[in-house]
DNA sequence: CGATCATCTA
């Protein structure tokens, strides 16, 4: 007799139990209820654009009422989804009635999207087990439960997959070395290293032996989560165990330290690592892109352009990451020319450039400012086939802010709802900060209200960008009451927002606020930084409280941080304003001074 | 095993 699905996912080959079903139902059903709450979301929807639609190009919407079918989704869609509707159909209103449609579309676009990824990643996950049930007899296949534990670790159930393979450990038949690799990926993967490291130890005791692809993968865990150091141990232990690196081990660890800027000791240890292999005695393709960005990274042009001459000397098959990488590297020196030279020749070669080819050009024209030249080669990428991605709208948004264009920006917004593109917050932020920056809080906030209607939530930095609006707008009781709503959104105020209602507080002499604030700020496990300090010194020298001021300086040279000029030019301002001279140039010399100490030291 | 971006405060 064949198992049971719920045996499959719960028993693993044991008798079946009525809890099991139990549960697998209760799964089942709450898949069902996220499908439903979906479908009568996106109708929902459909139903308020619709009316909002045809008032658009009619003279009277209330004509024809919705269908009936639409009138009983209503009816049966709970409180809070009428709630949300609402508000989204509102908040629309006020913005930008020309594209309002377009908008709404593309909302209801990326929901069904949404819906339909999800449904996906549902379905699949019931049938994973299900592939099970077909051959699953008496007789336990357990090449099934190996594939489950691959799958598993595919999608990053570790937790479940390591479950099952301690239940096949207690039938006494022990995954084989390849599944056991997917499980210390899978861990390493979602940065469980010390789980990966407690396996590859249980490996070397009872079986599979690790081999070269475990312990690279172990060693790659390691530099992604930034541990160069145990990288370099672990492939000290590799070496040991009598197991030979290859070219990934050697890449692995080169790319790990050219991240780190150790171009140095990458090239020693590729030195070591070709000394020992002797077959092979220079680096091959990828090696080479990895060092020759590391140098292009560090600034280092000239060696980073050798590689490419040795590349090319050697007639090794230059691909498109290495034609990346290089043109990368002259847009980060500003040579555009010579970016544009080199594009042009991997065209001429056939290979094909991609998005990230694309994105770094847009990126070294944004860079200078060039926004036509980068709008151009935006419009031509999609029009040859290379579709913007989020990257490239990024690049343009946030360049175009940097120069203060934020109407520009603004229209790659919209630009990015058409293409049913829902920005990450951090698309939103750097908009509205630069509305907030230009004076303009009014639009700021109505961008923030449109950033909640595509149900993207704000973060610290959209506070920070608002409070920052408030407080340049002079509208200091607005700044405050945005902490309050940003604990309500279950943010906390950071040393930046801190800092800017200290600031606040300060150039309007409040300073028993400020230093509310300030003790607050450390209630709450934030250290103050040199512009907090600086902020109350500005304040005090307001004030005339010259005595506090000068406590507050000689304070900060204790705590170590690293003062720079801002704090020195408000005292010796102040100084010379109340006609202390003296106290001024007394400060002035210490600067100078200070500043030749530092320059002789930088130098040393 | 390699490539694009990477926010805010004086």
């Amino acid at each position: 007799m064949a198992m049971s699905v719920s045996q499959l996912l719960i028993g693993c080959g044991e008798s079946s139990s009525a809890a099991s079903h139990i549960l697998l139902l209760r799964y089942l059903n709450r898949a069902l209820d996220s499908i439903k709450h979906d479908i009568t979301q996106i109708f929902a929807n459909i139903f308020c654009s619709k009316t909002k639609f045809d008032s658009n190009v009619r003279t009277c919407g209330d004509e024809d009422p919705p269908p009936p079918s639409f009138e009983h989704l209503m009816a049966t869609m709970d409180e809070r989804y009428q709630l949300r509707a609402r508000d989204w159909y509102s908040k629309q209103k006020d913005y930008d009635d020309k594209r309002d449609p377009y908008a709404v579309f593309n909302v209801l676009d990326t929901m069904l999207k949404d819906s339909l990824e999800r449904l996906k990643t549902m379905r699949q996950s019931i049938s994973l087990p299900d592939v099970g049930f077909q051959e699953c007899t008496l007789e336990v296949n357990y090449a099934k439960h190996v594939h489950l534990i691959r799958d598993l670790c595919l999608l990053r159930k570790v937790g479940a997959a390591l479950w099952l393979r301690r239940k096949m450990i207690h039938k006494c038949v022990v995954p084989d070395v390849f599944t056991h690799n997917y499980l210390v990926n899978g861990l390493c993967k979602t940065g469980d290293l010390e789980r990966a490291d407690w396996l590859i130890r249980e490996m070397v005791e009872m079986g599979p032996s690790p081999n070269r692809a475990t312990f690279n993968t172990f060693i790659k865990g390691y530099c992604l989560s930034d541990n160069v150091d145990k990288a370099l141990y672990v492939f000290s232990v590799m070496v040991n165990s009598d197991i030979r690196p290859n070219r990934v081990t050697c890449n692995i660890l080169v790319h790990a330290l050219c991240k780190k800027g150790l171009l140095e000791e990458a090239w020693k240890l590729l030195g070591e690592i070709l000394e020992e292999e002797k077959d092979k005695e220079s680096p091959d393709l990828i090696t080479s892109t990895i060092l020759m960005d590391g140098h292009f990274k560090n600034g280092e042009m000239v060696q980073a352009l050798s590689l490419w001459d040795e590349m090319v000397q050697k007639n090794i098959q230059i691909d498109v990451v290495a034609y990346n990488v290089l043109i990368h590297g002259f847009c980060l020196s500003r040579q555009m020319k010579l970016a544009y030279r080199y594009f042009c020749e991997m065209l001429k070669r056939g290979l094909l450039p991609d998005v990230f080819t694309y994105n770094t050009l847009i990126n070294g024209l944004c860079k200078d400012g060039k926004f036509e030249e980068a709008s151009y080669i935006h419009g031509v990428m999609a029009r040859i086939g290379v579709t913007p991605d989020p990257i490239s709208y990024k690049i343009i948004i946030q360049g175009l802010c940097i120069y203060g264009n934020v109407g520009r920006a603004h229209n790659f917004l919209v630009c990015m709802l058409q293409k049913s593109i829902v920005p990450e917050p951090h698309i939103w932020n750097v908009i509205i900060d630069c509305y907030g920056r230009l004076g303009d809080p009014d639009s700021a906030f109505s961008i923030r209200d449109q950033m909640l209607a595509f149900g993207v939530l704000p973060n610290v930095f959209t506070f920070n960008a608002l409070v920052h609006a408030q407080v340049k707008g002079g509208n200091i009781a607005y700044a405050y009451s945005l902490k309050k709503e940003m604990l309500l959104s279950g943010l906390y105020p950071d040393v930046v927002t801190y800092n800017m209602l200290i600031g606040a507080a300060c150039n309007l002499g409040h300073m028993r606020l400020a230093l509310q604030l300030h003790d607050e700020m450390l209630r709450q496990g934030y250290e103050p930084d040199m512009i907090t300090y600086t902020e109350l010194i500005r304040g005090h020298c307001l004030r005339g409280n010259m005595e506090v001021a000068e406590e507050l300086f000689a304070k900060i040279q204790k705590t170590g941080l690293p003062i720079d000029h801002v704090p020195f030019q408000l005292l010796i301002k102040k100084y010379c304003k109340i006609g202390k001279f003296d106290m001024a140039y007394d400060l002035y010399q210490k600067w100078i001074t200070r500043d030749q100490r530092d320059y002789h030291l930088h130098w040393a």
